[in-house]
DNA sequence: TGTACATCAGTGAACGCGCGTTCACTGATGTAC
DNA sequence: TGTACATCAGTGAACGCGCGTTCACTGATGTAC
């Protein structure tokens, strides 16, 4: 096995670099993240970050993008594992849309929060795009038969799980003030389940 | 009159430093703002700040507290402005809340980032709570008699609005797709006043 | 199997920048007598 | 009314820092023959 701490080439610098991001947002923020930084914890010298990615945008782009993509991909599996009652389904996709921005918070910081990024990127559009498509359909099946408007039915199931994801990332010590019970699963079966189980 | 813009005095650089603050987090965000900027703005050299705040976690600590003392404001007026029925009167909460977010980007944005602002600060604590209060009374008002739980009624109401608010704030561009009518009172209409009127 | 060569990936010095904070200073103001 | 003096508010030079980006370089790898 090679030694790949010793080799003057990385191996998957590209992937380290992605990581090592994530790590440095989860401690200190996308405010204060730098580009030598995430070098640093790679193990690699400021300049090589470069060949991988055309500046800092570049990086938390590329960051943001896998992370709609897997964002898509953990709602879809709440969808198909929820049965077949169509409220159920939204629930539990709600659950999902909160349990990713909590175990995925630099992702989820990099992919919502303005300004960090390239807007303009046809992937990050398609990507952002796609995942805003499996809540949509979701609403669309739940309100069917009913006077409800799905874009307001929509943007109401929206809110609800962003404003939720947001105040629990943010809110560390104020929530506990709002709910005497500060389990996040039973918050979320709670708020989204009222039905029960979650 | 004294020519205020000639004298070596300011005559009331605090309030000077706060409103610049709040200009160039309009502009470039909390992250970008530096305190050589905003005195800059404020037509001050860059010293002058230290005699007002003790540093950059000061002043916006300040812009946080203001922002929250407006804001339990902007919520209890919308509460007495709305007549009798506790549900309407949440409704009308909910909007203000969103309001007031798109009307006060910065001090919005100061106010639940976490991290660029002293958060032990005891009168930041008390205002922030202050103002959930209002939020919490008017819940509670509207779930009496019912068999709802006051605290998961109050973080749906709370998540709801912050979201609402955060996703206007951050996606101007991705909010139409989501909904045909993106005037926002139209919007808080739908969502917050299923009944009509806002 | 070996050799020449092109390409790729990472290095490290250098650039210019704006930042937060400190500090001795000075202009302006207000107060005591 | 005038004068001395203390206090306050703003100045501007200086400090050390980490940053993003560029660039000539070199070590490593792979490919053609």
């Amino acid at each position: 096995m090679k030694k790949r701490d010793q080799s003057y080439h990385h191996g998957d610098l590209r992937a380290a670099l992605l990581q090592a991001a994530t790590e440095v947002i989860e401690e200190v923020g996308v405010a204060s993240l730098s580009l030598r930084e995430v070098a640093r914890r790679a193990g690699v010298s400021h300049g090589a970050p470069a060949h991988h990615f055309r500046d800092k945008a570049g990086l938390l782009t590329e960051l943001a993008i896998l992370g709609f993509a897997a964002f898509a991909t953990a709602l879809e599996a709440a969808r198909d594992g929820a049965g077949s009652d169509p409220h159920r389904r939204l629930g539990e996709v709600g659950c999902a849309y909160v349990r990713f921005a909590v175990q995925h918070p630099a992702h989820f910081d990099v992919m919502f929060r303005p300004g960090v990024v390239d807007e303009q990127d046809k992937r990050l559009v398609q990507a952002s795009t796609a995942s805003y498509q499996v809540l949509l359909g979701c609403v669309q099946q739940a309100v069917v038969g009913t006077e409800h408007d799905v874009n307001t039915a929509a943007l109401r199931a929206w809110s609800m799980a962003h404003g939720f994801a947001t105040l629990w990332l943010a809110g560390g010590p104020r929530l506990p003030d709002v709910a005497g019970q500060p389990d996040l699963e039973v918050l979320l079966a709670q708020i989204f389940l009222p039905e029960g189980g979650c």
